[in-house]
DNA sequence: TGTACATCAGTGAACGCGCGTTCACTGATGTAC
DNA sequence: TGTACATCAGTGAACGCGCGTTCACTGATGTAC
């Protein structure tokens, strides 16, 4: 084998990641496979050696976020899903809703960068798009106390909250209304889950 | 003067509304000027006549929705600002989460369409749709019992799980999921804004 | 009233640029013997 | 161990297409006299 598979592999990485942060920016078009290979360090021509076209790298982008950024995000918000609890769906709407969220556009959650982009795309990209949100709902879920349909129904309204705030606070930048209601979902995500709590 | 004026500011009115439907389907960059002059009837030159460029379009479509395509929903949802009230409130709950609305992609509020796209746009498209945002929060903001800090702050996260459940939804078609989430999202809102009226 | 003229909304060909994708080539690395 | 060869990740020029924008032109309508 020349070179090393180790290494393509590697590669491969590079390219989603940088791709990951650009498509945050700037979105779907507004990002060439010039940009990408660049940011990952090589040329243009390679991309093809690594992905069948554009969209196939931007359905990657977004799934890699799950095990990738999103991980250190749960993470250093000490969510941990092995030991779930009201305190962990507390300190997930603490950090998602954070100001320090809406203002890290590169480390931002992508259900949160491009919704608008994947609603138009193909069917692998919203299932990537999906797996996110499963992912999402599913924490809020395990973190309640009781189970069962209340849960679910909880789950998903914070899940909508969290990302709702977060596009309206993202798409006005610079307005007083877009921190207004950022700060406003989160006291009220709060509340939902800590009546939920009792 | 050749022609008549009102000529001109119907044609204006033509390519404005073909354009707003447009681009609720397929974003800022899937539409192209040749089709929304198409689609209002005239060729491709006659755009600059009445339009600095494809961005001063955009910002104007966003801004029609308001006393266009949407006061129809209102005035059909039975909303009246005249007549504000807890009624009015469900009234507008009912109606924007409503499958209908999910389903009409042409008549969609902009809010749920275009986030994405909006973000990444001039402070004009951003000011058109903070407009439509803005609206929506005042409506929730005028039909609670009780003004003042807390009904601000209501208002507030039912817009933000309004828009956050339909853009969910409509990012993620022929998925349950979409279906569950809408539904989860109207549910709770409409439970947050009968709490209130009490 | 009738005629010559001016205006400008609308036309459609053309321009120019950017981007996704292709392709012939390179050269570093691993394998065969 | 050393040498010839095969592989294929990466290169960068080129292709082709589409789209935003420009521009010279048309022709319908209103105005001047």
């Amino acid at each position: 084998m020349p070179l090393s598979q180790k290494h393509k592999q590697q590669s491969r990485a590079n390219i989603i990641e940088a791709s990951r942060i650009l498509f945050n920016r700037h979105g779907f078009a507004g990002v060439t496979i010039d940009m990408v290979m660049k940011a990952a360090g090589l040329t243009r021509g390679g991309f093809y050696n690594h992905f069948k076209n554009k969209e196939d790298l931007y359905s990657e982008a977004v799934s890699s976020f799950l095990m990738g950024r999103g991980l250190k995000w749960r993470t250093d918000a000490g969510i941990d899903p092995n030991c779930p609890g009201p305190d962990m769906a507390r300190n997930m709407l603490q950090s998602y809703l954070s100001p320090q969220h809406l203002a890290d556009i590169d480390a931002q959650c992508p259900l949160i960068a491009l919704p608008s982009d994947v609603a138009r795309s193909s069917v692998k990209v919203q299932s990537s798009y999906q797996e996110l949100l499963e992912a999402m709902v599913w924490l809020f879920e395990t973190s309640m106390a009781k189970h069962g349909t209340q849960a679910r129904q909880s789950a998903l309204t914070l899940s909508a909250l969290c990302v709702g705030g977060m596009i309206l606070a993202r798409t006005l930048p610079n307005s007083s209304l877009a921190e207004e209601i950022r700060a406003a979902a989160q006291i009220s995500a709060i509340e939902i889950s800590e009546s939920l709590a009792e």
